[in-house]
DNA sequence: ATCTGGGAGTAAGACGTTTTAATCCGATCC
DNA sequence: GGATCGGATTAAAACGTCTTACTCCCAGAT
């Protein structure tokens, strides 16, 4: 076979494996010369160490966890491409899985991270059950929530104030003089679209409404496109409201589609607010304004925070980041006068 | 430690430790009230193998690596979804890296993979050096190509025709009555994009036509939205074709939404077509036609090709997988009684 | 009664690395 | 010149699992 071992290349170098190990992982302790012969050895015998027998032997590896809710969404791909840029900086490896909000399988990768005696592990828990990922911190392997607040003072968690966004889009909304206004949710038993919901209801209290009847809710059971253009169907049926609060973008891009297919002008007879900001909401025939999330630093942080707390437990502190979110607008809801002036550049 | 070893478990069971190992490996050559015992023994104690030393005594391990060059590209983000899902069904686990079309990622990519001593890689390659994944061979590890056909015999990959898509999209613009046609092409250097308009120029030379006159290029530097709105910029400048094929459909995205701020009729004016037939295609304001690719399935299937090498190399036989890839015909190459028809809809 | 065979389980030695304690050796100090 | 020190290196014992060869024991055949 084409392994080689440590021991081939101490042979090689003419020194002890316990000198080679030393090169690789304190080479501040082995001489200038006796390490420049190892590393040649190394490479002339294109060794490469076996990762497994270290992570045995030091007891701990040097790869973590990740398990998403749904890679399909744009979302989670970007958070994830932010943890995988940050792990491999600090020389760890991503071991990938796809809990499709299911229960079994968010469980399924979690023995398997288990097993592969990974380093820690980030996760955007799919439900409120934490005994799982106790278990895994009974073990020594660290956690951190990803776009889940944590309700305790001893995890780690970064999240998004979706609260703070529900009220954001919907105190844009008001500004723009709408006073009924129409909130496309996902299904409430997720928690972001129940925070942007009561987030949207306490702006339309603070500006003096009742929430009750000033916001109509439409509840999608799942947050895709064409739930988005079904929704809007329903509303134009039932009468548009002055204004629209998508739960993600995905939802307004198909209400939005709906709604110029019936000819209903956009924003002069309705304006209309998603989330997420994903690419294509600046791409769309009408441009989507949005609530921006940081999500690529969302996978970022999450993992320094996770590989802090793994690398120096002792001086580690617990940290629930919690980002704003931010307002972008476009054509979708801008003013006449915006509207004009974008039109022209 | 909360790590519970398979000697603990052995002794709660009243077993020596090569029983445990056979209740977990090879579970019908253990007796079956010991095998319960065993496993009674294994859930009270929660032990989890140590995959690691499973992987060091038992020289392979149960995870494959995948590097891809853009997990923002929804194209990406379905392969590795289809990936993640085969995998899982077959006991592995991936570790994900992301190339981001940087050779050096790339090799540092590779590199984690051999150090965990991955059972196998699925990778699109950035470029054509075969030699770093011929070194991967030798070490024992397998290989299949994903998206990209291989050059050789001895390789399995996973492809579509993209030559093919190429030709396709433009017949359809053709028998749509088009005669001068646009590629808004991706860089040339991108496999995929050069054989995407090599399949352009045979269906135009097929129909009679001179390529060098009938189609018009115009290659952006990175295929996003905004690319294709400057590329539709530019087309408007210099005067539009009777149709448009964009290489995928963030591009034509872009592009769709240029032309129709400028007054221009899709399909009337200019009819419109993209590549990859992503979510959002079907849910622009002109809903857009497209070439499909098996995303999900070309995923799944190089996975599985994988693991039979890895699982079966003596029956394994390599195959080179070309997939082929479907028309999507939407309203922005829908003749005008199609278009009606569907708006009634 | 002895032998054979086979099913069930065990003992012990790897796998390749890290790490601890020990060794070596030349330089420094008194 | 002997003792001491400290930097560089080594020997050897782990880490937790798998696997090979072996033992044990009982059922069935001779």
């Amino acid at each position: 076979m084409g392994t080689v071992s440590i021991r081939e290349v101490a042979a090689r170098a003419g020194v002890s494996p316990g000198t080679i190990s030393n090169v690789l992982n304190r080479p501040e302790r082995v001489a200038p010369e006796t390490r420049e012969r190892v590393l040649r050895a190394i490479r002339e015998l294109g060794f490469v160490r076996h990762g497994s027998a270290s992570t045995l032997r030091a007891g701990q590896s040097r790869t973590i966890g990740l398990s998403v809710i749904d890679i399909g969404n744009p979302f989670f791909t970007d958070v994830a491409a932010g943890v995988e840029e940050a792990a491999s900086e600090l020389g760890y490896a991503v071991i990938f899985g796809n809990s499709a909000g299911a229960r079994d399988k968010e469980e399924r990768n979690l023995l398997v991270f288990a097993e592969q005696r990974v380093r820690g592990v980030l996760i955007t828990p799919s439900d409120d059950d934490r005994a799982r990922l106790d278990a895994l911190r009974e073990r020594g392997i660290g956690v951190v929530l990803v776009d889940h607040p944590a309700h305790r003072p001893d995890e780690c968690s970064v999240a998004v104030n979706d609260f703070a966004g529900g009220q954001m889009a919907i105190g844009h909304l008001l500004s723009l003089g709408a006073r009924r206004i129409g909130y496309v949710s996902g299904p409430r038993s997720i928690r972001q679209c129940a925070e942007r919901g009561r987030g949207a209801e306490r702006a339309v209290a603070a500006a003096g409404l009742d929430p009750e009847t000033a916001i109509e809710v439409v509840e999608a059971p799942v947050m895709t496109a064409r739930e988005g253009q079904r929704a809007a169907a329903s509303l134009l049926a039932s009468g548009l409201p002055d204004a629209v609060f998508c739960a993600n973008d995905l939802l307004a891009v198909g209400f939005l589609r709906e709604l110029l297919r019936a000819g209903v002008r956009v924003p002069g007879d309705v304006a209309l607010i998603g989330y997420d900001d994903i690419d294509f909401a600046a791409a769309s025939a009408v441009s989507l304004s949005s609530i921006r999330q940081p999500t690529h630093r969302l996978g970022r942080i999450a993992t320094e925070l996770l590989l802090d707390e793994c690398d120096h437990p002792e001086t580690h502190v617990h940290q629930q980041v919690m980002f704003q979110p931010e307002l972008v607008v476009r054509e979708s809801t801008a003013g006449r006068a915006q509207a004009a002036e974008r039109e022209g550049a």
